[in-house]
DNA sequence: CAAATATACTTTACAGTGTTAAGTTTCCAA
DNA sequence: TTGGAAACTTAACACTGTAAAGTATATTTG
């Protein structure tokens, strides 16, 4: 049955250049911009033919939330190669601002929009993939004798607390509204990543 | 004058009328349902009415906004009678945590939502203020010993983090989906507030 | 091979959105 | 009494997500 796979072949097609056009869209424009019926214009079917092979646009959201999931996990491959562990975890924090910053898009659909959660029946396995890596590198630093006085888990949401935190505040900007008055910091030009270095001193003094 | 008086009177209360309507709906409904025409149809008006009060929608999330950050400041006001610095931070941090709860609209509209933002032309009053709170706090805090190392803008604004990361984290439900799994903290009922206790015994420790 | 059926896609339509322009009523001042 | 301004509404535009019904094309079956 060559032909019936050919058929179902070319539907998976089409399902991934629906998804391509939308993450095509989405990227440029962000995802309040992205309808149902731009991404048909651009792979030049009729705005109904979307949903045959998504159940509505929430479906869609879910599938590029899950494409930044993957995008987020290929960027924190590279902290294999760092041995000390808590030099890991500052590598990890670094990759996950620039993630942030860089895929603004992505990291909005990903930690802050709930359509997206919808389609997950009670399981949400991009989100605790990438929290047990987190996990492991805070268990990593405690057997090097940091933060041993705390329970992992909860250290490791304290951790992902901080850095979300960070990243929204910075992405939304309300970082540089609060600190580029005059008020505060005056001498400081990038609160960002200042924030950041204090937020790892306060970790390191936790030895 | 009186008559005139009694018209812009009559006008400001329209005006008004408007934002309660829309408040009501806001916190009813969430910000999404919350529209000009479901606004209108509250007060029985016509939808175009708003626009003779509000110059578009944007307006009246940004009047909404500041609606929220009255009442954050007014949470706020019960700090002023504990004395000891540390004990007022944390203090701050739990009415920071139930004001994010109890008002979880308000909280995404204040912090997490562009639009009441592109109202502000270059300043956004009402968050510097409540930063300035938080600094005066920590600045108490470093005169009682606390945090001395640190420079005291970015050591709020890291805190400020780490607040505004676990309360997003646990609106949008992020954290009860990676809690709540067997996977991690089966001890644990409450992650939120484990969270938040292991964030106050790290800052303990700075000391 | 012809008829029935299934597949893939489109057209049309509904109910909603923010917003603008034009039209109408109301009311006050000259 | 009349002119005009102020307050409000109607109608309309250009969108949105989505469902139902219609139409070709291709495949299977009698």
């Amino acid at each position: 049955m060559g032909i019936k796979e050919r058929k179902l072949k070319h539907k998976e097609d089409l399902k991934q250049s629906i998804l391509d056009a939308a993450k095509k869209l989405f990227i440029k424009e962000g995802y309040q911009a992205t309808s149902i019926r731009k991404i048909a214009a651009e792979i030049e079917f009729s705005p109904t033919t979307i949903y045959l092979y998504y159940k509505d646009k929430a479906a869609i959201s879910h599938a590029l939330h899950q494409e930044g999931f993957k995008l987020l996990a290929s960027q924190f491959s590279i902290l294999a190669h760092i041995d000390h562990p808590f030099e890991r975890l500052k590598a990890m924090g670094r990759v996950y601002m620039q993630f942030a910053l860089e895929n603004n898009d992505f990291y909005e659909l990903m930690f802050n929009r709930e359509e997206p959660l919808d389609c997950v029946d009670e399981h949400w396995e991009e989100g605790e993939q990438a929290f047990r890596i987190l996990l492991m590198v805070v268990q990593g630093c405690q057997q090097a004798g940091y933060f041993t006085q705390f329970n992992a888990e909860s250290f490791a949401m304290f951790i992902w607390s901080t850095m979300h935190g960070l990243c929204t505040l910075k992405i939304k900007g309300h970082l540089d509204q609060v600190v580029k008055r005059k008020m505060v910091m005056q001498d400081i030009d990038d609160a960002f990543t200042h924030t950041f270095e204090t937020f790892i001193a306060t970790l390191e003094k936790l030895k």
